[in-house]
This record gives C-alpha cells, sequence and structure tokens, in this order.
DNA sequence: GCTTGACTTGGAGCGCACTCCAAGGCGTTG
DNA sequence: CAACGCCTTGGAGTGCGCTCCAAGTCAAGC
C-alpha cells in the first residue's frame, strides 16, 4: 500500500504544498519515490505525519520538530534525547492549558458580565 | 494615577513597542497623552490590556480584537454583538483546548512507550 | 499518439504579529 | 545649562509557517 501526495493531503488534512515543505525542511522521515521520481508516503509516514500534526497543533515550532525527526532518522541509541524532547513538550503544553484554561474562565466571566446587564435590561 | 509606556510595559508584561503597535492598529481605547504628547496609561488601560492579552493568548486574531474594542469604543448600544463575539470565541477556546487536551494524551502514550523501552533495556 | 492532469523542482511571495530604526523632542539630575 | 535617557513618529525589517509559481516530466484515457 502507498499513497499519492494527493491522497496523503486529503488524508491527513495537510495541503501537498505543506507535506513537500515538511520534506524539505528536515521533519519527514525518508519519503520512499516511483520510478518516475513521485512521492509515494506508506502507513508508516502517516503515523508520522499525524505525530508531527500533534507535535506542531500544541505549538511545538518546525525547529523542535526537525530536532526530534533527526533523532528518530537517526535510528536506535538515542532514545533519552527523544524522551527527553517530549516531555520538556509536555510540561510546557500542560502549561499552556492551564494557561488558556484560566483566560477561559475570565472570558466567560466577562460574557457573565454581559448577559447579566442583558437581563437587567430587558 | 498614570503610568508611562515603559511602565506600563512593565506591568502587563508587553514591550513599549507592541503597546504602541496595538494603538496604531487600533485595538486600544483612548490612551491619554501627557502635556508634551506621551502616552499616560490609567488603571482602565491596565485592564483592558489584561482583556486584549486573554484574546490573543487564547488564539484570537488581531483583526477580531480590534473588531471588539471598535465596539467598545462606540460606547453602549452594542452589547449584543460584544457578546457575539466572546461568545464565539470561547467555543473556539474551548475546542482548542479539548484538541490539546487529546493530543497530549497522545503525547503522554508515546512518552509511556519510550520509558517502557527504557526500563526493558535496563 | 495526443491531451489532460497530477506530479516534480528551486525559488519567490505572503500574512501575521511583532520588532526595530532614524530623527527628533522633552525633562529630570548634577 | 548640559547631558542623559525616555519619549515621539512613520516606516522599514524580521521570523515563522506556509503558499504559490514557472517550467518541465510523466502516466493514463480517448
Amino acid at each position: 500500500m502507498s499513497l499519492t501526495i494527493a491522497e496523503t493531503a486529503e488524508r491527513t488534512g495537510l495541503t501537498a504544498h505543506t507535506l513537500r515543505y515538511y520534506e524539505r525542511d528536515g521533519l519527514m522521515l525518508t519519503v520512499d519515490r516511483s520510478a518516475s521520481g513521485h512521492r509515494r508516503y506508506t502507513e508508516r509516514d502517516l503515523d508520522w505525519i499525524q505525530m508531527v500534526t500533534r507535535l506542531r497543533s500544541t505549538g511545538m515550532p518546525i525547529r523542535d520538530v526537525r530536532r526530534y525527526a533527526d533523532l528518530v532518522r537517526q535510528g536506535p541509541g538515542n532514545e533519552a534525547q527523544r524522551l527527553d524532547i517530549l516531555c520538556h513538550h509536555r510540561e510546557q503544553v500542560r502549561a499552556d492549558l492551564e494557561a488558556a484554561a484560566e483566560h477561559l474562565r475570565a472570558i466567560d466571566h466577562k460574557i457573565g458580565i454581559y448577559e447579566g446587564a442583558g437581563e437587567l435590561s430587558a
């Protein structure tokens, strides 16, 4: 089983542009090519893209994803470093989530004020 | 009581550059000036900056903050529109928080795999 | 066999949100 | 009263993450 870049874009929610960009920028593991040079994505690539998407959408910068991808591409032996990157990121995400939750409470409060005013004036 | 731009930057965690930029871009309510033309920030400005910061750091784009600021600057009468912006944003933030929490769980899972492997190989 | 359309590349362009610069004004301190 | 530092402005520059373009290759359908 292997997918074209368009099919992979469809399945991952990224654009073909972005998939090429990620590859150029060192975020991908090795992507196979057909005889004619077209990219062929495997199940493993889809899993990896999902991981990259998770890291990106929790705010990890491209350059950090690249550091992580570099380690994975180097193969076994550097698991401690990978773990280190993931654990640091996890703490960052937890802190971000907590901050966002607090902001959400403040926004809720503000909404409550407007809704209260609406009721009073009604 | 009024603060200089430097003091306000200090207190809000924004830079003086950013405070000027926000004002130019229509994100601020009216900011007073001293006789010499220097900005003077009041308690009300600090509260407003905090709100802007909450909206920004929960992912509201500058242009939407500006729309909201425009309404507040226009004065009473458009509370329903303000409420609309805030409620839409609240739903967005909730969705983002949920997605981020799911990504966090997946990252936790990945970390668990690395830690498990570490223990096995130890 | 020719068209159509998806694919390739290097490189340019874009939108967002700042971030900084140059040139000049003001005002407190020694 | 001179120096120093903080302030002002319009406008240019930066970094990030895509996003798109031009020119060309290749594969499949009519």
